[in-house]
DNA sequence: CAGTGGTCTAGACCACTGG
DNA sequence: CAGTGGTCTAGACCACTGG
């Protein structure tokens, strides 16, 4: 797809530091042979990860704000952050097959001594940590994955190539108070306000293929999420 | 915006009760009286919402697992209370017109010293403080609501009262500790952890209508977003 | 004013579906 | 096979920006 490709390449430039106006629409579609409805395409991808946004009769531009996370695409932190010039890295801190805890079998829909795959790891951005996340994988998924996968890619390009379709994901959001491990991992302290959020990731049929714990220390993140319309009734607003 | 009224018209169909298959991109485009493109448009509109789906080769077709508790989901911290038996309150602690802060202001278009209706709320369930809202009002539309209005019913509610059609909503989250006014309102300590969300309420047409920032302590409350399809790429799970 | 993004059109080619 | 959605093009008109 041409517009993916120019969306990559655009996303790659402001990965590397370009930062103001962007060339416009048609100097952009003569430089990748491709229409100026393509480009716009593919600007419009990038506007939706928050990378850029535009101005009538003005230009395009990269973004300067500050983090966010755009939801409709929950896969925005780490990619933001190399947006932003930060260089990315992972540690895997505990990578260990063990019973499923409560909770995690029932969102897996396994047995309460069911085996899985436990992996914490570690997502830090020019070396500061800024998220700390759990994931659990059924055993039987687990065992295709290897210590070095998971060092090296995220788990959403990890699945598809272990046959998981990812279908829907549902995510629980709270804050909560950083405990002694959680503080001494994010360079933090105890009782730090962190953002919670415990995803569960279906597959396309519907099962149940991961469970995931995410704590980001309040300085580094926000997420942002759009609900396209609002339903009546029953807001606290 | 012919693209939007094609979406609206789709929209209120399947509102209405619409099942299956849509006509096709072609069909809809003579039915409109615009091109494939601008169908198009209207129905990625639809499918980002979660409304429809599309088959290559086969068609668009309204979903049936409906995506859209989304909103529902974020709106059911006061419905779930009740559910739970708890009884719901709202004291309304401040209700003045004032200058727009400078954040406001542009989230809502307005000029820096534009006025707003700025009013504080707490939101109880069985006399317990669950959520200490702040929301602005441009002070044309804050003009018609009176501080009763406000401690009997929701803003989203209230707005479709006077005229406002609700349209999206965009929200970000993130985690904070509580000042000292935020513990005394909400019964806490300074340092607690709080949820906090920012939402910025549109109408159908686009415009900014309403500024709203949520504070929620760590022990009572999770929002819970749910979203249709992973994309590829790019998370940190 | 020239240049820009926002919208829209008519037409095209392709891969795919399903009878 | 005809019909469908996915992608792409060249061209157009408009409102708006900013010198």
């Amino acid at each position: 797809m041409r517009y993916l490709d120019v969306a990559a390449d655009l996303r790659s430039e402001i990965g590397s530091g370009r930062v103001g106006a962007l060339p416009s629409e048609a100097e952009l579609g003569e430089r990748h042979g491709v229409s100026r409805v393509t480009v716009r395409r593919a600007l419009e991808i990038l506007r939706d990860e928050g990378l850029v946004d535009s101005r009538r009769g003005s230009g395009w531009f990269v973004r300067s704000d500050p983090i966010r996370q755009s939801l409709g695409r929950v896969t925005t932190i780490e990619a933001a952050l190399e947006a932003a010039g930060a260089r990315p890295d992972r540690h895997v801190l505990e990578f260990a097959f063990e019973s499923a805890p409560e909770a995690v079998a029932k969102d897996l829909g396994l047995a309460v001594d069911a085996e899985v795959l436990r992996v914490v790891r570690l997502n830090l951005a020019d070396d500061e940590p800024f998220a700390l996340v759990t994931v659990w994988l059924p055993a039987a998924l687990g065992a295709s994955v290897s210590r070095a996968d998971v060092e090296r890619a995220t788990f959403s390009d990890l699945l598809p190539l272990h046959g998981v379709e990812p279908g829907r994901i549902v995510q629980t959001i709270a804050a909560t108070a950083a405990d002694r491990a959680e503080a001494r991992r994010l360079h933090g302290h105890v009782g730090d306000p962190l953002l919670a959020c415990r995803r569960v990731t279906y597959d396309r049929s519907g099962a149940a293929v991961m469970v995931s714990e995410h704590r980001y220390p309040a300085r580094s993140t926000a997420l942002e999420v759009e609900f396209p319309l609002s339903t009546p009734g029953g807001t606290h607003g």
